[in-house]
DNA sequence: AGTATACCCTATTTTTATTGTCAAGTAACA
DNA sequence: TGTTACTTGACAATAAAAATAGGGTATACT
């Protein structure tokens, strides 16, 4: 199990705010409807914040929207917001890691891994998720 | 970064065991062609051992050779040996863990990661690797 | 027989990252 | 003007990964 918490909590967390259909929803109902700890929820959220995907609004009746519509919103952009990268080897994400490259055979291995799961997650959109489960 | 170093090593010391063409290459070799430590490799290696897909031979001019042959081993039996899983989950991996995976739209996600990484690891052989590198 | 080589096994330590908790704020609005 | 809710930063607990250490056993070649 590769993905943490912060991606699993942080994936449900958005995928509430996609579909509550553009009213604020607070942290306090996300945080108690899947149990999660308010404290440690709002470090996650704050990274879908500061990456564009959700605003905030507060005050009473506040909470987290989405920033864009959900067909903008691809599941890669979250993942990578809240994971930092899926990458299974840093020489995949670092280029200048590792001058044998051309010539590694593991890095092979290592990039057609990160580019299938690429493939899956820059195809999937937030829209994709809610038509889903309609 | 999720691969383990465990299966970053052992991927590259299985490769280094399939191009030495049956002749049993040692472990010192290897930890030092690649700067591992010896104590370390071993550990590795002994997984690769354990689930049948190198054998050993001891004494001198002794080391590890491909227990079959290099188009029978799959880089997906490599990786789940060293790593254990690279399922991004617990709940793609182990079905009983939560009831809910027919609703849940998270798991459909994991689903589709875990599904596109077995299609590349189980397609790809020692031979591949072999034959891409002449 | 003796010795060097190389595999074999288990315990322990070190290091690092995850997973949270806690506390003290700031902004918005009814 | 008080309540709701977002914001920030420090830090502790835990678990896993990464590596070290040190003993042993089998085998080939003098």
């Amino acid at each position: 199990m590769w993905l943490s918490t912060k991606t699993r909590y942080g994936l449900k967390a958005i995928y509430e705010i996609a579909i509550n259909n553009n009213k604020p929803i607070s942290l306090n109902t996300i945080a108690s409807k899947h149990d999660i700890s308010l404290s440690y929820l709002e470090q996650i959220i704050a990274l879908l914040k500061k990456d564009g995907l959700i605003k905030s609004t507060r005050g009473p009746h506040g909470g987290y929207s989405l920033a864009k519509p959900p067909e903008n919103i691809y599941v890669g952009d979250i993942i990578r917001s809240l994971e930092g990268s899926y990458a299974p080897t840093e020489c995949v994400e670092q280029n200048d890691l590792c001058d044998q490259q051309a010539s590694c055979v593991t890095h092979y291995v290592y990039k057609k891994i990160n580019d299938s799961i690429t493939e899956v997650v820059d195809r999937m959109t937030l829209r994709d998720l809610k038509d889903k489960m309609l």
